[in-house]
DNA sequence: CATGAATGAGGGTTCATTCAT
DNA sequence: GATGAATGAACCCTCATTCAT
């Protein structure tokens, strides 16, 4: 009995796995090529699939692009909150996690492509643009608000617009992202050490917020 | 006399006007849709032609990308480098004039689409891109750079690791383009001023870049 | 079971069969219209199939052409071979049964359009027009000699240049599909008969290679 | 005055000869390249005028094709009726003069092309190839005819079928202009000398035709 | 469930033909 | 007469989608 859960249990886990499987491969080629230079055989055969099968998990070519931002993106944002929440009393080190924790769970792994993707293809996918913008860059966004609202609350950070100041403060972040899938790949610009362009964006940002001493110049 | 000139002025003066036309029309959609999914007939008919005549003026839909690229980007640069020179013994206001002069002649303008179109397609273009970076980028930064460094050297910015300063100064900026050109178009963000969003923005450098008083923390 | 088998045989005898299905309508329209004015919706609709499907057996039109010449041909040269030994001690039988085997095994099928469309394309197509000659027309005019040094070894035909006369000899033969493939079909010449072309043919090449009595004249 | 003469001459025989240099044009590019897959821009740039100069001459490509072909054959046949009554009393020689004069006034000329032209598109333009066959071809096969008989007549031929012998005469000579304009072009042929090949061809023909010494068998 | 052969609409490209100059 | 810019129909080829097995 043993033997045949074994025996089953990695094709079903192969079955439930499939739709992941394909939404992981038309996500790296979304981002690579874009939605429209993609073909669906490339991510069937990247999945390892005929391109039949992906018709049994998605109805078409968009749908599958709306499942790669559904299904790809959700659950960080609330991982990312609850880093966040361990130093709720230290704004600066929640800034810290905020950047490097925003690289490590996101910039940094294979769904780091996605705000290039999503970028490109806002105006041909309004719909799931919307979606992404609710989803995603809201909740960042805010998430972002709540670390300067505590710092100014604490004294540490100095009172500024904060929808502006967030927006600002996700460009370095996304700019990150977007040059690793793009100019990065093709042209040999000197390497980029992530790590220390976070350290020097944290180190910016932070004497750029820092609450003047008397609250005078 | 003059007659004759009026005749003949409006129909020479659109066969050398072509060309720019088309890369006026494509410019737009390449931006907006991409560039696959981007269709000839649609440039032809926003330049006022036939699909055909797109061919008279480029050998082919990359031809017309490059040309889109080339034609479209090279000038500014120059630009912005007299724009700068006049405040060279002022490096705040050098870097005020950079960041507000940047939106003014290129963001805010229709070429302001052109770091969302290469960041999608350098990938699928990377003749281009590597032209892209070395006449635009590479140059732009150089200018940021400057900035700082003459900044240094006047007392009024601290000591930083410049090259990645330029790049995360540069994010911000493109940011703004990116955001004009995707989810600005087709979400009901609360309308972002960019002017503000600059405000903001160079406050934050300034005080994140200011020298300290005394050297020393 | 049987319906089993009968249920699958047409559709897999149809998948293996389509490539030859293709290249025979397409050789038919090839050497009917040429090779630029044959318009691959008509090869897939005289085959009965999409246009697309051209597209799941051939790389693109050329190579269509390529595969017409490449499968349509090479087989026919060995059973004329064969054909030929039969006769091997009867020099004069040998020549008979080249020249109305050639009509009836090749000439007279399907192919016998071949030397028309070779023709046609030789200078557009050097390398198809190269594999022709190497695989046809040589080996088939080294078929031609050996009948010829086989009649004169026997002393019933007279030395010629042999190397010439192959050539000469070939000339009606394909006059003989060259004109069933050109003006036969479109001016109301008075039927030729090719039997009787072909005696016509074998006689006066017959009288014009016999030995002269003495060896002298 | 006689100046003027000399200054407009050469302009009036200019403007009489364009639509020769056209179909001359026309000629080589349609005997090189087929009907289909000639571009008029090439023709008009082989004759050294704009494209739409050819309009002014010809209403379309197919009319240039007819006047390719009208314009470029019938004086011929003429002529070679004139080279044969020279020797209107030796069948032999005119049978010589036939073979070499074809090849000296048509096939080795620029001309020679129009074999494998018409050929080709026999099908493809049915008016076009009554018109050859009834200019052209029965013509030069009524002459051939013509040789036959009176070698007959004369008691140096001997009694054949004369239009299916004509048809068989006629091959070799379109053999080497076809294979000219084809093969010869394209494959490194050890070189066929067309003169070594008429030779060859006369020889074989006379002892075909040869009447049998005593009238017997 | 999975396959992959088949489809056909659509896009890039060519080129015969037109026409204003 | 001559030009060459412009046109648009038509062709080759691609690829998202379907469906019989």
């Amino acid at each position: 009995m043993a033997d045949q859960v074994e025996k089953k249990a990695p094709v079903r886990r192969r079955k439930e796995a499939r739709p992941q499987e394909l939404t992981t491969a038309a996500l790296s080629l979304f981002v690579e090529k874009g939605f429209a230079a993609t073909r669906l055989d490339e991510v069937a055969a990247r999945a390892g699939v005929s391109k039949g099968t992906l018709y049994l998990y998605f109805d078409s070519k968009e749908a599958l692009f709306l499942a790669v931002i559904r299904e790809g993106i959700v659950p960080i944002i609330e991982e990312g909150r609850k880093l966040l929440v361990a130093h709720a009393d230290d704004p600066v080190r929640m800034l810290r996690e905020y950047l490097f924790g925003w690289w490590a769970l996101f910039g940094d792994t294979e769904l780091g492509g996605v705000p290039k993707l999503m970028t490109s293809e806002a105006q041909n996918f309004p719909e799931v643009a919307q979606y992404y913008v609710r989803e995603v860059i809201l909740p960042g966004k805010a998430l972002m608000r709540e670390v300067l609202d505590r710092g100014v609350a604490k004294g540490v950070f100095r009172q500024t617009d904060s929808e502006l100041v967030t927006h600002i403060l996700m460009a370095p972040l996304l700019h990150l992202a977007l040059w690793r899938h793009s100019f990065a790949v093709c042209c040999q610009v000197p390497d980029m050490d992530p790590n220390a362009y976070l350290e020097s964006f944290f180190d910016l940002v932070l004497k750029g917020l820092a609450a003047t001493p008397e609250g005078g110049k």
